[in-house]
DNA sequence: GGTAAACCTGTACCCGGGTACCGGTTGCAA
DNA sequence: TTGCAACCGGTACCCGGGTACAGGTTTACC
């Protein structure tokens, strides 16, 4: 429990300096305590809580998302239930993601198969294989 | 080929009026003709353009690779072996990012099963199923 | 007790993809 | 000819997720 200086725990999670201000502005990372000459001193678990939350960025949550899961304030903010809708509704919005993606990787091959050679002429032609008009919106942005 | 204003090609193509601006300044759509007073006369097949923009734009390639796609100036400025090229590494891109998504979906999956209740307390944990440390770079990041 | 590195705050800037607001013209129809 | 909608250019702002810089203090080590 000797506590990291903002250096050493950027350094240590893999962030920016910056970044754990930043988070702190977000709350996302509780203030720490200071030095008398006001530098931060950060527990070692603040380490833990900064790869949580990179670990969560990367698993699709936003640092907002991310600021209300952790609630750093209260202790236990959310119950096992909250956290469990969360992440179900989180899984079914990246599937929505994973689809739309699919869609456009499958036209993307079916333009190259049907050798879509200028995408102004071949637009305009019936047999064109890209749906322009049905790709207007997202497949998953309901 | 009576010509749209801006505003019904803008209502054509289903896009605001400000960001047939901002895509001709960005290079996307070339430069209409003016009436006397200065106002855009766009040619018919401007809402083509328009929504080839915006479908390429849904299969992943950003903005400043749709300007190189379209090249307003030159005429017939890709080569189909071009266009091919970059369709490909295209869905190799897409590719990589359903990867990382589908790895984020199961992760969290997983999570779900094991009931996962506090981030933090089960980042801690030996058998907690979010592999934090492995979850520091994106899968398809190359 | 000197000096260099690390730290502090505040503010500004970056990217991508637009959108909004302003005051001043133009277009078109009655 | 008058009236109003539509348009013009320029500039500023929005979002998300940081990053950079300036100018001033504090810490740590010799």
């Amino acid at each position: 429990m000797t506590g990291l200086r903002s250096g050493e725990l950027a350094a240590a999670a893999g962030v920016n300096r910056q970044t754990l201000r930043y988070y702190e502005r977000r709350g996302l990372l509780a203030a720490p305590g200071r030095t008398l000459g006001g530098h931060r001193v950060y527990p070692a678990g603040a380490v833990t809580t900064v790869r949580v939350i990179k670990a969560a960025q990367r698993l699709g949550f936003t640092l907002d998302e991310i600021a209300d899961l952790v609630d750093t304030g209260r202790g236990h903010a959310r119950s096992d239930a909250d956290l469990r809708e969360r992440a179900t509704a989180k899984i079914t919005e990246i599937d929505a993601r994973i689809a739309d993606l699919t869609a456009m990787r499958d036209t993307l091959r079916a333009a190259l198969d049907a050798s879509c050679h200028d995408l102004r002429d071949c637009a305009g032609s019936p047999d064109c294989p890209i749906p322009f008009t049905h790709l207007a919106e997202p497949a998953g942005s309901a």
